[in-house]
DNA sequence: CAATCATTGAACCATATGGTTCAATGAGTT
DNA sequence: AACTCATTGAACCATATGGTTCAATGATTG
């Protein structure tokens, strides 16, 4: 997957109130479906897409436990788009020479 | 607007690398809608609807001069998503203790 | 005034998103 | 085996997204 993939998908599952509601959740530790669904009024199939949505960003994994899937935070993948963040705030703030810049401060081959 | 809204149009509007090569280039200084387009395979039109999902986002700003407008980074709206992201990695690599510690990190009124 | 040029609005299109309900599957319990 | 419980797949729905084309507007130039 590219990078642009990557930050694409990071960002669209973060463009979600109740996505990002259920990554503090799972900050406490991990959750099943249902645990998930429970605070929120939602079906648990809905609860399911949203869960799905959050490991195809790699913010989530899941891991079927018996009859429940156990959900965990995912490895940090939400580095890259901090990185991206940081890079465009510094960007912002200086006002840096454009495109070039980004090579500067990062190693990856497409902004 | 609340911040869960100014959070959801922040984040999804980064959520697509068309727009976050915008930002960039609009980092190098002003530009109009037209200069914005060349370097994409896109019509005016197409362009015209990014800058505005950037400027709903509080990312852009525009103003018509002549007749052309001028697009400019805007107030630094990022530092919202930003935040965002940087609790969540705090309660990520500690494991925080869930809701309760976002609200010893931001002042807030919801997450 | 006429011509040109940059942007914009309207209408349209295909696909994605965020949600639902209902039925099916698969695991645990009795 | 029968029952229950948690999740899941399929189908559906309304709205949003990312793009287009074409015509209209408004400013600049000749």
């Amino acid at each position: 997957m590219v990078q642009q993939e990557v930050l694409d998908r990071t960002f669209a599952a973060l463009a979600d109130a109740t996505r990002r509601q259920i990554l503090i959740r799972l900050g406490q530790g991990p959750a099943t479906i249902g645990e998930l669904a429970a605070p929120f009024d939602m079906s648990l199939t809905g609860m399911k897409k949203h869960v799905h949505v959050l490991e195809n960003a790699g913010l989530v994994t899941t891991e079927k436990v018996g009859r429940s899937r156990q959900c965990r935070l995912g490895t940090e993948r939400l580095e890259d788009a901090m990185s991206w963040i940081r890079f465009y705030q510094r960007l912002w703030e200086r006002r840096l020479d454009g495109l070039d810049a980004y090579f500067t401060l990062t190693k990856e081959d497409d902004q």
